[in-house]
DNA sequence: CATGAATGAGTTTTCATTCAT
DNA sequence: GATGAATGAAAACTCATTCAT
């Protein structure tokens, strides 16, 4: 009984990921208003009605499909920073974990960069936990560079205004990597942005 | 007579302009989607029919909206450009051109980063114009870091990135305008964006 | 005085029929849903609202169009049974007017053929004196077949019966000419037509 | 299983006709312009979301209550004349099922006779399977008259012709049904129409 | 649990008619 | 008389959501 409960769970759960997955498929696809419940249900190969057994509503499923993603991505940022020894290398990280998550994500990338953002600065209620996931993502980039502004490994500046900066040549890089997608070298786009931030906050 | 026609022409084109100006407040407070074209009648103080006199679509409505004031911040950009004399002024005058004219056209930035972006991204046709005009702003950043670079002025950097580079930052700049919308000092952040800059380009 | 009054009104009519004759051409290429009242003040070259001050309505302006037309082959067709000798040459003269009448206004044929007649049928109002005249022209005919039947000219029929069949057979031809618009000869339909006709009646 | 399929495909097929059923009653009522999808699902009993279920635009339930019932016409007229001995009897036997189905089909009819047929004279790409059958019709009846021409059982005539002269007087006698619905003896007006047919082909 | 038929509010767009100039 | 800008009532169609089976 316990094991047909723990199976029907994981069932449960195995088809809310192929929901949210087929979700990130259409809406890059087609974006967000272009996208009905049907195309989902359809990608997802279930009925429409179905949906609604695992998501309250359309945006419920828009806003699940992203933030999942992100979750995720947040985690292997926190990891991989951590993980560095020196602020270089955690910058370095926390960008490439970036693009290597996109890389493999292409259809998050698309919602993320064309739609996603837009929608939480309307101030939708929705951003809620994701706002809160940028932030912290910023903070620890911030309370990196105070320790390393402390420890005089950079020049003096105001970390928050720092880690935007980072933050800011990150989402360019995405973007461009959107757009071009395998054209470019993302390399050279890649160090081109690190050698920036290492020649502007150098001691 | 003549007299009568062009009051007539005048009219209509103020008419157009009002069309205009009721759709950015519109849009900018509800979104796209979430705007009906009674709203920006409403708004314009006007009849439903009366808007299509003056435009085939809401669609269209909202391109104008947004390239006639994108025209003219291109427009002043080139020229403060132009009139600045060495590469640090013109970087700074093209960051502070688009702080400036968004200072002054709040709706207009806010649409303009929310949404309007994204769409573009996302290949509609609408674009077209409008990615011709951007791309010839960095264009203009281009040039002008090849000809610094090829005086001396700054290290040998590919001209390109460094003009994204640009881009990405001011586009930081603006986003948190939109966002804190006044709290901030504006004047912080952009010094240490142009900082950055001249920092990491510096020969 | 008088006569600028007079040539006012002559103008006045003149611009009336100018209307119509427009309307016609509009009416039998786009159907009157399809046509607009733009259309067809822009086929008259004048101003929408210089319509309305020839006519009430959309309605009142097919309606006229037509009826006008109808009354001329009315009165063409009375004239022509009147001078014909003999009853056959009668039948004939009713058949060819309509024919020819039709031949030289194929707006109008093309009109009456594919929608005012429908439109009659609904019930409408506007049928009034358009039904009035139609069925004059049927009753032309009964009479027609009535006396001759009384003369013993023909076999002994009802004349009402009679007439119908005319005007049927009548409709018939005109519908081919509609479809085949001269690819075929008009002359052999009519006259096997007026030979069927001949056959069965005859005494 | 099967059966529930079964029945669910059964239930579907019933609304669609239950559909076509009331589009009928109302586009008879009121015509097709100044019917709405609104009154067709009022008449239904259903939501006008529903309709579209079933069909996908309002011209194409026009199009199928119209053609729907003039196939099974068709079906009908076809084992007629095939049933019938004489050339006689299938003349009488393409009439009367005409007389016979309008009677019970009086939505049908009128709808078939005030606009259809004029709709489909406009040359709207819907006429295309319609205009087939007719012209099946007729087909089958020119190539009787060929065959009893051949015989020496009529005159020898244009089969062609003779029967789009059966054609045109049997619609003159549908028309004549609708117009004075009930009044006038359907049986003379039938007889008399057959009595000319005969005897202007009799050999 | 899964389904998919049904719903109806909501959206864009058209166009006959009016009326101030 | 003539004009054409303005009006606003329709009308066709969509789609997120519900619920009986």
């Amino acid at each position: 009984m316990g094991g047909i409960t723990v199976n029907r769970k994981a069932a449960t759960e195995q088809r809310r990921l192929s929901i949210l997955q087929a979700a990130r498929a259409v809406f890059a696809r087609q974006g967000y208003a272009s996208t009905g419940v049907d195309d989902i249900a359809g990608q997802a190969g279930i009925a429409k009605g179905t949906i609604y057994l695992y998501f309250p509503s359309k945006e419920a499923i828009y806003l699940a499909a992203v933030l999942e993603d992100w979750r995720r991505l947040a985690d292997n940022s926190r990891a991989a920073m951590d993980a560095a020894a020196n602020w270089q290398d955690k910058v370095g990280a926390y960008v490439r974990t970036r693009i290597e998550f996109f890389e493999r994500h292409e259809d998050f990338l698309r919602i993320y960069m064309t739609e996603f953002r837009g929608m939480c600065m309307q101030g939708k209620p929705m951003a809620a936990e994701f706002v809160h996931l940028v932030q912290e993502g910023e903070a620890q980039l911030a309370q990196m560079f105070a320790a390393a502004s402390a420890r005089g490994e950079i020049r003096s500046v105001d970390p928050e205004l720092a880690a935007l900066t980072v933050s800011d040549l990150t989402r360019g890089l995405m973007e461009r990597r959107l757009r071009n997608w395998g054209r470019r070298s993302a390399t050279r786009d890649t160090d081109f942005a690190l050698d920036v931030l290492c020649r502007s906050l150098a001691a």
